[in-house]
DNA sequence: ACTTGACTTCAAGTATACTTTAAGTGTTAA
DNA sequence: TTAACACTTAAAGTATACTTGAAGTCAAGT
């Protein structure tokens, strides 16, 4: 079975090492051997643990939730129901984070554009273009 | 016009008091009013501007970034290119966190789905459903 | 033998974004 | 008029997630 050193882990998943020590110090990242002089050996599994944690960051979960649902997948069996809840709610908090991201998309990509527009306006010396939605470059219309 | 004291802002838009002193000390407020004895008058551009400021933050936005922002449309016309590069970048990262927010979100749904074919099989005494997709229950394909 | 480099632990430090506290001022109702 | 209440400032405190520093260990190369 392939394992990993601590760099070659770091160098791989773009993380420092001290991170990878901070996640296993933290409860992220369990049965992290040890060769006879004391250095950590990763393995495949740890890799798509970390993998795991980074999409879930992303999606605005912290360390502490992370642990939670981790220490419930060690027994799977007790505590099937708080992991699917967790799943669940997590998965119901990243619906609607897609719901605002897409809106703010929008709301930056018609900010360009109007900036463009005042960009062009200078230029020409022409006036300034008005935008009904954001009357002081700062509204959006919900 | 209509005026507005920092309770009802707080309330109006569910952040503490604290927060909008906290905001103007930082310079994302600006041009706020006080009356005659020193209480802070918000005005309705102050309440699109913190809308302006919320939408930025869920996209990641920090709070100097915000700062430089709101300096350069302080001097639009000296700024405008800073504004657009500033505003371009915001967009291409926004476009980037939807595309990986989506994948996570698919991600999370999966995981769901496992875990309750999981309880099933639990309860029906069936052997465990096994997931090709992950593994550990950590892993996603990409 | 000895230096170099990568690792180790543990504690302390940093960055960001607030939040709380302490001490004081002004308006309002009993 | 006096208590309650909402506000004020400035400074200190908090939470989260790392990051850095100090001091030491170990294996390899010169």
């Amino acid at each position: 079975m392939k394992t990993y050193s601590i760099q070659e882990i770091s160098n791989l998943l773009s993380l420092p090492s001290s991170t990878l020590r901070y996640y296993e110090s933290e409860g992220l990242l369990i049965n992290v051997q040890r060769n006879a002089s004391g250095q950590r050996i990763y393995t495949e599994e740890h890799i798509e643990r970390i993998n795991c944690i980074h999409c879930f960051k992303r999606t605005g979960m912290t360390i502490a939730q992370l642990r939670s649902l981790f220490q419930y997948e060690e027994n799977e069996a007790e505590h099937i129901d708080e992991i699917i809840s967790l799943l669940e709610n997590q998965e119901q908090c990243v619906y609607e984070q897609l719901t605002h991201l897409k809106e703010d998309f929008l709301h930056i990509q018609r900010k360009v554009k109007y900036y463009k527009a005042v960009k062009n306006s200078f230029e020409q010396g022409m006036p300034r273009p008005d935008w009904t939605e954001c009357e002081n470059g700062e509204n959006q219309r919900r």
